[in-house]
DNA sequence: GTCTATATCTCGATAGAC
DNA sequence: GTCTATCGAGATATAGAC
């Protein structure tokens, strides 16, 4: 388990510990020293094989964002009905951000810096997959409006609102237990953080009689 | 104008520099030399007045969060009709956020470095004025809810995800400019994204007829 | 590939003249 | 109150032995 081994897997385990102290620390708050130490290796590997900490920075945006990307191209899928095509997207959105907590954190940290990086990372994915943020949105939508079962909503607006809905929760956690109490049971309240936005971007909070 | 008049206001200079670049760099990213160099006055001044960088940083934290707290109870009034406090809540909110870019920033780098300084300040504003969030916010849904037009709503999970409709799009401008494209005209931009967020807090997506 | 040792730089903070 | 000068810590990055 050692990391002296022949055809060691240094690399590999550099970029793992470094998407966890960047996504938890940021890029400027993130040290190199740090990310050495929680990988069990030297600090002057880093600059070895990612020459600077800037590309080892995009290094890691590249591959987490990679697996993100081809994570939410295979379980979002359109159902025929288009309430159950919400559904699948709102609670697949939310499945990911929960298991990968670096998610929200590395993206957020990069809008705030710019996003400069972000952005080359998502042409790259793009150019190489095919996936992008308007690809993976947008049928949702057309399928419901084709079928006539929705307003004809803005389809950056409502984007817009989803992701804010959705990723504020995982970012926004400590101040919210602080102001509002803890959530007993944290399993529970992703359920139930799932069905209020499921509930609220299909019917809004008006009485359906309304 | 010169800062070294008797009497100087430099103190004054400082918070408001220094406000701007920490919400533009965040905590990590902030440098006192260049708050010392945009204040126009020598960086050991920022230490006689405010000892250190996170003193000076929670100073800013707290002047600027009281007068937004301020300016939202002052501008937030519940009417007769729920409809019209509902989009005077989100009216409000994203005006305050327009009109101070400082603020959705110096939010969620708060929020992403664990919060503890922001919410030591919003103790500390709750003590001296009383105003917190769920005092802000349960109002509102307590009338709708009274008033028996509104679904029964979990306080929490809409002020969750209020905020994130309203917060992201500030976070998220130049990344979704990218993505989508460029709005021609940010001003209409921000009528649409009030009429977004309302319409959908208010109605969700689904025709009225369902 | 991995290490030790170190260069170089920049940051926050302080001492002390005026 | 405001300045100059400087300290000491800690950061990234590199040189070179093994």
């Amino acid at each position: 388990m050692k990391s002296n081994r022949p055809g060691s897997d240094s690399s590999q385990k550099i970029i793992d510990v470094a998407t966890s102290v960047f996504a938890q620390d940021g890029f400027n708050g993130a040290r190199m020293k740090r990310i050495a130490e929680k990988a069990g290796v030297n600090q002057s590997l880093l600059h070895y094989y990612f020459h600077s900490k800037e590309k080892l920075y995009e290094e890691v945006l590249f591959r987490f964002f990679s697996g993100v990307c081809l994570s939410l191209a295979n379980h979002l899928t359109i159902k025929a009905d288009p309430v159950d095509s919400f559904k699948n997207f709102i609670d697949t959105y939310l499945d990911i951000l929960n298991s990968r907590p670096e998610l929200s954190r590395l993206m957020l940290f990069e809008l705030l810096e710019g996003g400069e990086r972000l952005m080359r990372v998502i042409d790259r994915i793009f150019a190489e997959t095919g996936v992008s943020p308007p690809s993976l949105a947008i049928p949702f939508l057309e399928n419901a409006r084709k079928k006539n079962l929705i307003r004809p909503v803005d389809p950056v607006q409502t984007s817009l609102s989803v992701m804010g809905m959705c990723l504020f929760y995982f970012i926004a956690r400590p101040l919210m237990e602080h102001v509002w109490g803890k959530p007993p049971d944290e399993r529970k309240f992703i359920e139930q953080r799932k069905k209020a936005i499921r509930d609220l971007v299909l019917y809004g909070v008006m009485k359906n009689e309304q």
